[in-house]
DNA sequence: GAGGCGTGGAG
DNA sequence: TCTCCAAGCCT
């Protein structure tokens, strides 16, 4: 037996148990439900890259609300976006969000596409998401490898703690190869293994006990080594122009007139950095520069 | 491929 | 308090 059959062997018996419990255990989340349709999950899709359920979860109902279709928030300016967006971090998504909207009103009728590449070439969609409106609202065959699914598979399956920092050709094979077969199957596997990693296969303190596959996990079975290799960097925050720029948008979402420059300078102490910041939110389109000086979210 | 890019909750 | 980390993407 080859070592791929292998794992496609033991995979199978992971399917069972892991869609069994998603179907005990899966939140009633807004986007899994019929109603939200493509555009729903499309949106909870970016509102999730790297932001927190719990967090995202008034956003998204007012945005739905708001914009319940493509075309809505394609009408909108792309400040609309950003202001709309409120504290859910890198509001470069939401500039995005509005450009995706804008390409599928534009390019595909109004309708968020289905096949993987057409995804994929849309503003602030990148390889998993892409594979997660596809698999999630269209029920397609594919690999979903998001943080929660890196994390099962390197533990059930490779027998490590945590899966490599950056996402390597060998995680991409090995979640191919337990894919499995109907789209229909492998779509709610997605769905599954995604959860599992969410509430059971947690980063700090999994709760192997209500694991369904913990039996079988390599992880546990070499007991539970832990971490080898380089530490995850962590991010420092404070005073970095990530901040800055954090504080100066806040005052801009909160305005509904154009701010003054001098209005600005006294979210920052450091007048080099805080220009700096400043500079690189409008590079990004996130702030528009107007005489005066005075400064606002984009329109146009 | 490494680094930049927000924000806030949990331990 | 401080560290970690949360459904990534882009350059």
């Amino acid at each position: 037996m080859t070592a791929t059959t292998e794992t496609e062997h033991s995979a199978a018996a992971l399917h069972g148990p892991v869609i069994d419990w998603f179907d005990a255990h899966a939140r009633d989340l807004p986007w899994r439900r019929p109603e939200a349709g493509a555009w729903g999950v499309m949106v909870s899709e970016f509102m999730l890259q790297q932001t927190p359920v719990n967090r995202v979860l008034p956003v998204y109902e007012q945005w739905m609300e708001r914009w319940p279709r493509p075309a809505d928030l394609a009408k909108e300016t792309p400040g609309e976006a950003v202001r709309a967006w409120g504290r859910l971090g890198y509001p470069r998504r939401a500039l995005r969000l509005h450009g995706a909207a804008l390409a599928i009103a534009e390019r595909h009728g109004g309708d968020v596409p289905s096949e993987h590449a057409q995804l994929l070439a849309l503003p602030g969609v990148g390889e998993y998401t892409a594979a997660a409106v596809a698999s999630f609202a269209y029920g397609r065959r594919h690999a979903v490898l998001d943080t929660n699914v890196r994390r099962v598979f390197a533990r059930a399956l490779s027998g490590t703690q945590y899966p490599p920092n950056a996402t390597t050709a060998a995680e991409r094979r090995l979640a191919r190869a337990v894919l499995p077969e109907t789209d229909a199957v492998a779509a709610r596997w997605a769905a599954a293994t995604m959860e599992l990693g969410a509430l059971v296969c947690t980063a700090r303190s999994p709760r192997c006990g209500g694991c369904p596959i913990a039996a079988q996990c390599a992880w546990r079975l070499a007991g539970s080594p832990p971490h080898e290799g380089p530490p995850r960097r962590g991010q420092t925050y404070a005073g970095t122009d990530r901040q800055v720029r954090g504080r100066l948008l806040a005052v801009l979402r909160e305005a509904t007139d154009p701010v003054p420059r001098a209005a600005l300078d006294t979210v920052w102490d450091d007048a080099v950095q805080r220009a700096r910041a400043l500079d690189g939110l409008v590079a990004d389109g996130l702030v528009e520069p107007l005489p005066g000086p005075a400064y606002r979210l984009p329109h146009g």
